[in-house]
DNA sequence: TTAAAGACTTAACGATTTCTTAATCTTGTA
DNA sequence: TACAAGATTAAGAAATCGTTAAGTCTTTAA
């Protein structure tokens, strides 16, 4: 089923949108603010993500840079909403990796026909989009979140398979601890010393040694 | 700015791809065959090359490989022109180290948004990035943490690779151990006489000794 | 609701690599 | 020749990583 983030701070707005396109067999996430926000597309994985522009502490265009800086969300599509006059923030909208906007107010029908257009326009994208990427032997299946190597299927943890995502997608780049903790754990999160390793340690365990290799004192790298 | 290298065999959809891309502020180049491409793509590094599958004497398969073969290309983005049901070639273009297909028809619209989308996966690793430094017969790589020579790879731990990037980013300029030992070690670290030397030793060792030379009361240099 | 399973993290200890030191050699030069 | 500066070597120290097991938390299923 296809799956739809609505962002906005106010409730009556979530409320009118979601009744919506719940109408219309969508599922619908709702957040109140940005940071909400990001919680639930990690979870959820959202097909389509609609943010308000004008929202207290994080507004619609930090949460999109945020979300863009993470590739797992590279084939989501994100809609501003915005009121008829932002014409500034429209622009700057699409600057930081938004694909549309909607402006308010708007009448169900047409919210419902936006809303699909988009969605179409994905579906293209996406049918035989790079959801997935191939290194070395392995092909890596971001929207179904597994490995597959020959015929044989590999299901990883999330955070194993985002791990490994990031290694895998420059293949041979080194990557320092500081980097794979940012983007794999998020700045904000605390964890010890050793938890990259133990993540390693288990995807050499499920994949095999020859993948990923060590730089001492410098980071990892998935090695071709 | 952001250099785009179309291949395609039908100068139709050159032009189209070729005006629209334009259109956006990106510079193009065209080629219309494997053979062109190869060439202008050594002249001009286009962060992205699009290239169509279906071409006669050199297809894009072959191409995508030749590209493939020379590490210059590495940080390239290859994305393939398909009709929309080549699917075993799709699955060829993977696995010969392209990393995306775009279907034909296509929108413009739509491959606005798909080119912005590739290259936005790559900028975060361009933007600080003059990963690649040649000098002599070497090249370095700080990406991949490297050294190549010819299609030799030597590794080197990490102090290292730093030394010798040092000494290789100005060669023929002669570093004073001071200058080595605060740029290489910082001003906090308190090292001995002859870890400097060791070091040299180690890299001497490793490459040979015609690439780093001493001046004896002075310092070392890296010799062309 | 509780039990079971799985995911994630931590901590302790072991293993390995890298770095540094120190002792001894070489080489060029006054 | 004697001295100074660097080269070489091997050994020990230090840094870093690997591995395991156990604990916490979350999710799933009965």
């Amino acid at each position: 089923m296809t799956k739809i983030l609505i962002v906005d701070d106010e409730t009556d707005i979530l409320d009118f949108l979601s009744y919506n396109l719940k109408k219309e067999g969508f599922e619908v996430f709702t957040a109140l603010n940005g940071k909400k926000a990001l919680e639930i597309a990690a979870q959820v994985r959202p097909q389509l993500i609609i943010l308000d522009i004008m929202m207290p502490e994080m507004d619609g265009i930090e949460t999109c840079k945020k979300l863009r800086e993470n590739r797992n969300y590279d084939d989501a599509i994100i809609a501003f909403l915005t009121a008829r006059d932002e014409d500034l923030a429209q622009i700057k909208a699409l600057d930081v990796g938004g694909d549309d906007y909607i402006t308010k107010p708007i009448k169900p029908q047409v919210l419902i026909s936006r809303v699909k257009a988009l969605l179409r326009r994905n579906k293209t994208e996406n049918a035989e989009n790079q959801s997935f990427m191939t290194v070395g032997d392995l092909r890596i299946d971001r929207q179904k979140v597994h490995i597959l190597r020959g015929d044989e299927t590999i299901e990883l943890p999330k955070k194993e398979f985002e791990l490994l995502c990031l290694l895998a997608s420059k293949p041979g780049k080194v990557f320092t601890r500081e980097e794979i903790y940012h983007k794999v754990w998020g700045s904000d999160v605390i964890v010890g010393d050793r938890t990259i390793d133990v993540h390693i340690r288990k995807l050499r365990e499920k994949l095999g040694d020859e993948y990923i290799k060590t730089l001492k004192g410098i980071g990892y790298k998935f090695d071709l």
